[in-house]
DNA sequence: AACTCGGGGTC
DNA sequence: GACCCAGAGTT
């Protein structure tokens, strides 16, 4: 079959109509500010809308510029970004704030090429920051404009190899030349991603709604789910480890942090043995040993048993590592889930 | 090119 | 359960 050409000005045209009137609110949608719109862009990396709002509401109220997260405690970031996930981005964040509040002078750069240097910026952040920041021309791909053009070209090849080819579809249909029209890549940037999340979605795609449905091989072909074909992954090995919930006589709970890199970075955790990871309980005394359930947790790679025992110790705990329990440090929704669980009767 | 890195929503 | 999410960094 030969390959299909869409026209780009009908198509944008038809899909900036389209987002006119149906595309949802967003808070990061009201502003061009190029600070709020990267702090909601790096929490948007893998992560839902829903998921992201109330995160983002927050670190906004909390550091209501770029000098102002710069100049923040790590630890402090590491609260509000406590239960959001890929905790890498966190550090990066906050290396990104410093990089523009020093080298930069608190400005962020207005180039796509500029702002892909900057610590945490990969290709679709720097593009989606020019874009919609700076309405720059820029080819944004993401999971949604994978998928939307997967479909409308029938791009059989499975991802990740079809990237380059998906890349250099999705820049035909970009405002990368003048148009005769006032095409603002701002708005072409959140149409199809809008598009892709609320219209051409992986399940059920709605293409009776469609604006683009025209253009689109997949729905000529009547198969617009089976796209984008993807590499087979493989099962998840499963690990587990016994988890120990020690509090003293003053009610205080030993934590103890993780490494500052690798899996859930900084945070803190109950300690721990088994085949999870090579660690050693702490060396403490402990009078009295409960089984207190287990709870399973599904990671990106792996799936993990954690075996929970609540026990208590004759010793004051090591001030660095008691916490009371109203004032407990950054932990992550694994080691949250595991404290309810140790202390639910 | 393959692997690492969370947690939650959807079906 | 499987899939996916406004992906980036490391090896």
């Amino acid at each position: 079959m030969a390959a299909q050409t869409i026209p780009a000005q009908p198509f944008q045209q038809q899909l900036l109509g389209w987002y006119a009137h149906n595309h949802r609110p967003m808070p990061w949608r009201d502003t061009q500010n190029p600070y709020s719109i990267w702090l909601a862009e790096i929490m948007l990396q893998q992560t839902t809308v829903a998921a992201v709002i109330p995160y983002y509401r927050r670190f906004l109220a909390a550091f209501p510029t770029v000098q102002t997260l710069a100049a923040a405690p790590i630890e402090q970031i590491l609260h509000l970004w406590a239960g959001l996930g890929y905790y890498r981005r966190a550090h990066l964040l906050h290396k990104c704030a410093q990089t523009i509040a020093g080298k930069h002078h608190g400005h962020f750069p207005s180039t796509e090429a500029e702002l892909l240097q900057l610590p945490g910026l990969g290709p679709y952040t720097a593009a989606v920051i020019a874009a919609t920041a700076f309405n720059q021309p820029a080819t944004v791909v993401d999971g949604n404009v994978e998928r939307v053009i997967t479909r409308l070209y029938t791009i059989n090849a499975p991802l990740p190899k079809s990237k380059p080819l998906i890349r250099q579809k999705a820049a035909l249909l970009s405002p990368l030349q003048p148009t005769t029209y006032n095409l603002q890549p701002r708005l072409y940037a959140n149409a199809i991603m809008e598009l892709g999340a609320t219209i051409c979605t992986p399940q059920n795609p709605k293409c009776l709604l469609c604006p683009v449905q025209q253009f689109c091989a997949a729905h000529a072909a009547g198969n617009p789910a089976a796209y984008p074909v993807k590499a087979a992954k493989k099962a998840l090995p499963q690990r587990s480890a016994t988890a120990y919930a020690i509090t003293d006589s003053s009610g205080n709970l030993y934590l103890r942090q993780r490494p500052a890199t690798g899996l859930l970075a900084s945070l803190w955790e109950l300690p721990h043995t088994g085949n999870w990871e090579a660690h050693q309980p702490p060396a403490i005394p402990l009078t009295q040993q409960t089984p207190a359930g287990e709870i399973t947790h599904t990671f990106t790679h792996f799936k993990l048993t954690l075996n929970l025992i609540r026990a208590t110790t004759p010793h004051t705990l090591p001030a660095a590592n008691a916490f009371a329990p109203s004032n407990l440090p950054p932990l992550s929704t694994l080691m949250k889930k595991a404290l309810t669980r140790a202390f639910t009767p």
